[in-house]
Order: structure tokens, then C-alpha cells, then sequence
RNA sequence: GCCGAUGUAGCUCAGUUGGCCAGAGCAGCUGAUUUGUAAUCAGCAGGCCGUGGGUUCGAAUCCCUCCAUCGGCUCCA
């Protein structure tokens, strides 16, 4: 007998052999026909792999993201079934579960696979999958495998095997298909009941651009096709926040084709609702003791030579600009740093003036693949609220703590809530891609480590995506479709101060090397206003919104009381416009509404009369009347909740 | 940059297998209407059918080039 210990604590004796499924029958048949996967012992597993050990044990049903994990995993050698039984000789290269779905990445030869043939696919796999197609494991040596591949001639697979120990090999058969897998995977094939094919695309063997391009095909399944149809209408909602659209119905941005790829223009309300994010950080900043400074748009290829950017990203950036004075260049520039370390450097620098904390919303130009521009997320001039804080090694971790303070309170104030903290650390079995001592290295990666600790900041941390010149931090948040990107940065850099040779004079009398800290708590004006727009679905706090209120008379005869309220509004500071078009009153609501205006404020016979205004909230309708001075004071409050978050 | 898809009016989209001057709704303009909480009515105007080339008696429609956009891959100082 073994006992077997369950997550509550609670320990039951099994035969020895007995199967997560076995174990789940003898509490409830319900509770056998729910799960999908079992964790025994820390590992994920087979419901019916036999357990022959004292274990820990943990059932999964559908909600647990293992079972999720298992299922898309098994549904993607599903599809690896339907492929082969559909285009006989396809060669397989891998095939995992990804974070919604799965994919299985194919070779197709001369064959095409399009868009157009998903379809039959689906139907191909849920022919297969009501055949109730059991998962078999079976173990097997190195050699054997790799005779298998290649009489098979699936030349991916025997790659894979190459890298494999003897001994860890195993294949698991479901119908027809055999395949190289790890697992687990889920017991037979007829829970998947629903099925989506969702896109098909290019991806390089291994990730590696040098290697051939395969054909990735996405799918996602589910035990329920109403879960299916929730998943698809979900898609659709989150599709109506992208950023690009919202911004281009809310007048916010635009691209033109003439400007440019990747070069976004700002249209007066989104300059307007950016103006404002700058302003509020710009205070922050002063009160954190930061100072402004103003720097060029261009640098001399020097300043990047000497910063070490130029040898980095030389060939892959803008080109230089050339002038009519002979051997001229200057480059756009692609960060604000070098221009920081020539200031640092404008008069020598004490103990005392520790820590330098310099800031600037400096706009920067990269020239990105074009394959990768996307919306306001990924463009190629962008502005970064920047600042490069010169501190003594001492004070390294107290103002890493300080700037994800900043970081944090401006998440609170804008309700970003799901978010999460990547460290980014060096690769250790790759030295030579990252620049600067292993005695620095590894005092600002344990400074860095140490600083989220102290937040109590939950923390995903990632070898070998350390910038070249130093590790950092990074604020990740997913947009309306769950992509994550990088919105807030801190960096140490231990390199640029070598490298300008900047110093400060300390109280010993000798020159030391400062510390350098680079941070942007938005990361870009242009994505952070990106995911804030995904966020709120256009909806913005009322602090930061372009129009907070818009007045609508009834008919024409009351415009006049219309610019009179609008008048002392926006003498309260309140931004306030009227829709004095001749429309009915509905239009105007609905188009008002549509707009995402905070409030609408309706003005007719009874306002004028009783000099007040009917008040009416965005998404929630008719507030009833109040005077405008009430309406002053209620939008005052409710600005002061929002901005004074702790 | 790579793989695949897409590109028709300011916006959202129709346009059958190539065949009459390329259509609709919204937005715009003009006029009527003077409106009470999500679309008042009528008229007008608006398009090198992304770009350049080719096939054809004839191209928005078929082929090629380039550009841009979308979904991925790679990259991301």
C-alpha cells in the first residue's frame, strides 16, 4: 500500500500502482469523469499513469490551467492526426500547448496549407476525436527513436532526438499517430468536443530566422462548445478595445503612408490626453526629486560610438544623416542615455550631489523590422519618459525601490491591476553577449532581486533577457487579446558610466564610478496610451479624458444658456464643449455617447428656467438635475479619488 | 526582414464565372424641421477600385512588381 496525500492535507492508502483516475473514482464517479490531468509529486501527469510510490496529489478538472495545458496539448496531436491522415508524408516539428490553445508547426513539402483548408480539418479531428482515441505511452530508447525518424525521414524529429538523453525518450500513440512527447495527455480523445482552427502563419524551425520556415497552424479546443462560442464572443468584444481602432473612431491617432510606417501622429485630442499623462508624471517626478532636462533630437555617430550603441546596432538603426561639411554624420537618436552621460559630465560631480536623477521626455527613433510595426505598440519614433538616475553603488537598491514605487503608484492610479514583474538576468552560458565585470553583474542582479522582494512584488524572472549592458525590470501588461507587452522599465547599467568615464569625487578624496539607473515608468508614451486605451476601451478616467463634458441644448433657442454654462465650466477647469449642431436630441446623446464623453449635460426650457442642468452619465444614463456649481464640485471629488490613490 | 492573408468614397462594407457611366449605409454639404435622454426628413456632392506593369476586343475582377495593413515568426538599445 502507498499513501497518498491530498492538497487539503488529507491522506488516503492505494494498492501501489493505482492510477490519478482510480484515485478520483474512489471519491466520486463525478469527480473521475471531470479531471483531465493530475499532478503527482510536482509533476503534471497521465490520469492513468500507475503511481507506485508514497505521493502527493492534486486532480485537475477543465478550470485548472494543467488540465488546460493537456487538453490543448492533446488536441494538438489531435490535429497532428487529422494532418497526416489528410496530407500523407507532412513531416512534424513541434507541437506544444501555448497559454490559450496550441499549435503543432508542420513541414508540408510542395503542398500548401491555407486559411481555406482549416475547415476540413477541424472536421477531420472531430471525426477522430469522437472515436474515442486512447493517449498510450510507451518509453524507448534513444537509438530506437531515432531509427524511427529517419526511415520516417522526418529529419525535425531526429533533431529533436539528437539533443535527448537516453532514457527520458518517450512516444505517445493516439489512433494512427505517433508521436515524440513528453506528455501528459488526456485519456482518450472524446472529451474534446469543440474546435478552432485559428490561424495559420510562418514560423522558423527552432525560432531561428537562419532556418527553414515552417507552417504553424493555431488552434484551441474545449469540453463544451459553449465554452467554445463564449471564447469566440469574448474575441470579438476584446477586438472592439483594440487600441487602433478606438483610436481612430475617438480621433486620437493616425498614420499616413506618406509620413511613414511606424511614425504615429497625434491628433489633437490624443495629444491632449498625452499632454496630460506627461504633466502628471512631470509632477511626480518633481516631487521624487527628479530634474528636467531637454536634449536633441540627433547625436554625432561618435557619441553612439562611444557609447557602444553604434557597434551594437550600427547596420540595423536610421542610417546617419550626412551633411555638406565632408565627413559629417549625425545619428537620430535611438536613446536618450549618451545625451544624460554628456550632461553628467558638464562639471565635476561630489558624493554630495548623489543621487543625479535627470529626466526628460526624450523622443527616440528605431528603425524596427517592418513586419513587426503594430498600432501605437510597436512603432519607430516614439517617446520615452525617461530619466537616468547617477547614484553612488551604495545607493543602488534605495532608488531602484524608489523608482518601483513610482512605477506602482502610477499602475494604482490608472487601475492597471494585471500586471506582472519580469526580471530580466544574463545568461550565464553566454558571457560574451553582455558587457561589463562579473563582479558588477552580479551585485546589480541581487540588487534588483533584493528591491522587488521588498515590494513584495510577484515576479517571473527570466535568464539570458538582460539588455547588453546590464539586467532590469520590467512592468509587463497583456492588451485586450492577452499579447503582453513591456510597459515600465529600470535598468542598471554599469557600462555607460565606464564608457563616458563618468566620476564623482568622494569624501575619501578620490574618484569613484557612479552607478547608473535607467527608468521609464510608462516605457513610451505611445504604448502605454496604447494599453491604457485596451484597458478602458476608450473609457478614460475622467482626470485624463479630452473632453470631460459636452453640452446639449434641446433645440437652438438655448445655445445661449449652453456657452453660458460651458463658459463658467471651463472656467472651473472643466473641460466642456457644446454640441450646438441641429440635430435631435437623441442623436446627439447617442453620438455623445458613443464618443465615451464622461458626461452629457442636456439643457432645454426647464434648465433655462430653474438655471440648473440635467445631468447624464456615459454608459449609465439621466443623473437627474443639479446647479453647475454642484456639478463643479462633484467632478472636483471625483477627480481627487482617482489621482490620490495610495 | 521571413511566411500567409488583405487593400473599393473620410468610416464600415456590397460588387456573381472578366462585359453597360462602380454601389449602399454612416460621416460631409444644402435645405426643411426646433426637437426632452442612444440614429428627423429630403436633396447634393464624394472613388487613378493601394501603386506600377502585363494578359485581353474589354480588368475593381486574371498574372507579376512595389507599397501599406492584418495574423504570426525573428528582433526589440
Amino acid at each position: 500500500m502507498i499513501n497518498i496525500t491530498f492538497p487539503d492535507g488529507g491522506v488516503r492508502q492505494y494498492e501501489k500502482g493505482v492510477t490519478p483516475f482510480e484515485i478520483a473514482s474512489s471519491i466520486s464517479p463525478r469527480l473521475a469523469s471531470d479531471i483531465l490531468a493530475a499532478t503527482v509529486n510536482s509533476e503534471v501527469t497521465d490520469i492513468n499513469r500507475p503511481i507506485n510510490d508514497h505521493s502527493t496529489i492534486k486532480l485537475h478538472k477543465w478550470e485548472d490551467q494543467e488540465a488546460k495545458s493537456t487538453f490543448w496539448h492533446s488536441s494538438s496531436h489531435l490535429m497532428a492526426e487529422a494532418l497526416e491522415l489528410l496530407y500523407p508524408g507532412i513531416k512534424f516539428g513541434i507541437g506544444p500547448s501555448i497559454e490559450t490553445g496550441f499549435y503543432y508547426d508542420v513541414d508540408t513539402g510542395d503542398r500548401q496549407i491555407t486559411e481555406a483548408d482549416l475547415k476540413k480539418i477541424e472536421d477531420k479531428m472531430l471525426e477522430l476525436a469522437r472515436e474515442k482515441q486512447t493517449f498510450v505511452r510507451k518509453e524507448i530508447s534513444k537509438e530506437e527513436a531515432m531509427d524511427i525518424y529517419s526511415k520516417k525521414g522526418d529529419e525535425y524529429k531526429c533533431e529533436l532526438i539528437k539533443d535527448l538523453e537516453d532514457g527520458t525518450i518517450s512516444f505517445y500513440t493516439s489512433g494512427s499517430f505517433t508521436d515524440l512527447c513528453r506528455g501528459p495527455h488526456l485519456a482518450d480523445t472524446s472529451v474534446i468536443k469543440a474546435i478552432k482552427l485559428t490561424s495559420i502563419a510562418g514560423a522558423y524551425w527552432r525560432g531561428n530566422e537562419n532556418n527553414k520556415m515552417l507552417t504553424r497552424i493555431y488552434g484551441i479546443t474545449f469540453p463544451k462548445k459553449k465554452l467554445l462560442d463564449e471564447y469566440l464572443v469574448m474575441l470579438e468584444e476584446a477586438k472592439k478595445r483594440d487600441h487602433r481602432k478606438v483610436g481612430k473612431e475617438l480621433e486620437l491617432f493616425a498614420f499616413s503612408q506618406r509620413v511613414g510606417q511606424g511614425l504615429p501622429l497625434w491628433l489633437p485630442k490624443g495629444a491632449m490626453l498625452r499632454e496630460r499623462l506627461e504633466n502628471f508624471l512631470k509632477d511626480v517626478q518633481k516631487k521624487h526629486g527628479y530634474l528636467p532636462v531637454i536634449t536633441p533630437h540627433i547625436g554625432q555617430k561618435e557619441l553612439y560610438v562611444t557609447s557602444g550603441h553604434y557597434a551594437k546596432y550600427g547596420e540595423d538603426s536610421f542610417q546617419p544623416i550626412h551633411t555638406p561639411q565632408e565627413g559629417e554624420e549625425f545619428l537620430l537618436k535611438p536613446m536618450n542615455c549618451p545625451h544624460h552621460c554628456e550632461i553628467y559630465k558638464t562639471k565635476p560631480r561630489s558624493y554630495k550631489d548623489m543621487p543625479l536623477r535627470l529626466a526628460e521626455f526624450g523622443t527616440v527613433y528605431r528603425y524596427e523590422q517592418s513586419g513587426e510595426l503594430h498600432g501605437l505598440t510597436r512603432v519607430r519614433g516614439f517617446t520615452q519618459d525617461d530619466a537616468h538616475i547617477f547614484c553612488r553603488p551604495d545607493q543602488l537598491e534605495e532608488e531602484f525601490i524608489k523608482v518601483i514605487d513610482i512605477v506602482l503608484y502610477i499602475f494604482r492610479t490608472l487601475n492597471f491591476k494585471d500586471y506582472t514583474a519580469q526580471i530580466s538576468l544574463r545568461d550565464p552560458n553566454n558571457k560574451e553577449k553582455y558587457i561589463g565585470s562579473d563582479e558588477n553583474w552580479d551585485k546589480a542582479e541581487s540588487a534588483i532581486i533584493k528591491a522587488a522582494a521588498q515590494k513584495g512584488l510577484s515576479t517571473v524572472v527570466e535568464t539570458g533577457e538582460a539588455a547588453f549592458y546590464g539586467p532590469k525590470l520590467d512592468f509587463m501588461v497583456k492588451d485586450a487579446i492577452g499579447r503582453k507587452w513591456q510597459l515600465g522599465t529600470i535598468q542598471v547599467d554599469y557600462n555607460l558610466p565606464e564608457r563616458f568615464d563618468l566620476d564623482y569625487v568622494g569624501a575619501d578624496d578620490n574618484k569613484h564610478r557612479p552607478v547608473m539607473i535607467h527608468r521609464a515608468p510608462f516605457g513610451s508614451m505611445e504604448r502605454f496610451i496604447a494599453v491604457l486605451i485596451e484597458h478602458t476601451g476608450g473609457k478614460f478616467p475622467l482626470w485624463l479624458t479630452p473632453e470631460q463634458a459636452v453640452i446639449l441644448p434641446i433645440s437652438e433657442k438655448f445655445n445661449d444658456y449652453a456657452k453660458k454654462v460651458a463658459d463658467f465650466l471651463n472656467n472651473s477647469d472643466i473641460r466642456t464643449s457644446v454640441d450646438d449642431r441641429n440635430e435631435t436630441i437623441g442623436k446627439k446623446i447617442r453620438e455623445n455617447e458613443l464618443k465615451r464623453v464622461p458626461f452629457l449635460l442636456i439643457v432645454g426650457e426647464k434648465e433655462n428656467e430653474s438655471n440648473m442642468i440635467s445631468v447624464r452619465r456615459q454608459g449609465e444614463g439621466d443623473k437627474g438635475q443639479m446647479s453647475a456649481k454642484n456639478f463643479v464640485t462633484m467632478i472636483e471629488e471625483e477627480i481627487k479619488a482617482q489621482i490620490d490613490v495610495k
